[in-house]
DNA sequence: AATTAAAACAGTAATGATTACTATTTTAGC
DNA sequence: GCTAAAATAGTAATCATTACTGTTTTAATT
């Protein structure tokens, strides 16, 4: 794989470092367009996309619809409120438990696993 | 809510009942269209998420971009194929382990979790 | 500094799953 | 049978994402 610099991507990766409520592509879009007016919505996903690929930033699923972004790589959990759809970072150490138990009962290759909570937040919690 | 019968939505159900692969809602519509030529995937959509809202069957999402229903709504684990993209069940009992232990360390309200396994199944490491 | 090929880009079109809309048909209580 | 609510078929719209295309940028090499 031979990268080329591209500022627009560094734009991107910077952007992604200051926010710990991993955007989505359009929130990644909108912003930086701030600095790049004429960014392309197709530039961001094919970015996160290499990014992601490379293993410089996460791409969460928590079942929303939407790709969400990460960059802290480190394995974590994450929450999602079913109220206001907001992705959080649980401080909490992960366990390999489930995936050995897993595959001692299973015949394929268990590679990994996904796991994320859900609930309302303390946000809206507070609200209602 | 006031539900009416309906022989398409019974097919649905039924064809489900069927099938422990968890197909997703365009291969139910083409298996109902076997009985019923002129259903629409309108029809299959809003009868899948209606039973799934009721509890009738389940909704799986393990990333992929595509809804899966299971008729099973038994809480139980579920394996993803990395190569083929078929989804399993896994034979294993459920924890609460982590939900409890995540509630412990979190403000907001933890309602429950997603778990899902990945990696290679069985039929896809048996060709390589 | 000019040349050049690969990589990246902006802009736009296409895809694919899902949802929304509408006019018609079916269901089920009276 | 009558009627209102629910459900349907068929079609259009939405939304996130990917693909395509002609132009620009990068970076290594003269």
């Amino acid at each position: 794989m031979n990268l080329k610099h591209s500022k627009q991507r560094d734009s991107i990766k910077s952007f992604l470092a200051t926010r710990k409520d991993h955007p989505t592509a359009d929130v990644v879009y909108r912003n930086v367009r701030e600095s790049f007016p004429n960014i392309s919505l197709g530039t961001v996903y094919r970015n996160l996309t290499l990014l992601a690929d490379i293993g410089e930033i996460a791409r969460i699923r928590v079942g929303d619809g939407v790709d969400h972004f990460d960059y802290d790589t480190s394995p974590h959990y994450h929450f999602v409120c079913s109220e206001c759809g907001c992705v959080m970072d649980l401080n909490m150490p992960m366990t390999e438990h489930l995936s050995k138990a897993a595959q001692e009962i299973f015949k394929g290759e268990i590679e990994g696993q996904v796991t994320y909570f859900y609930g309302r937040c303390n946000n809206c919690l507070s609200k209602n």
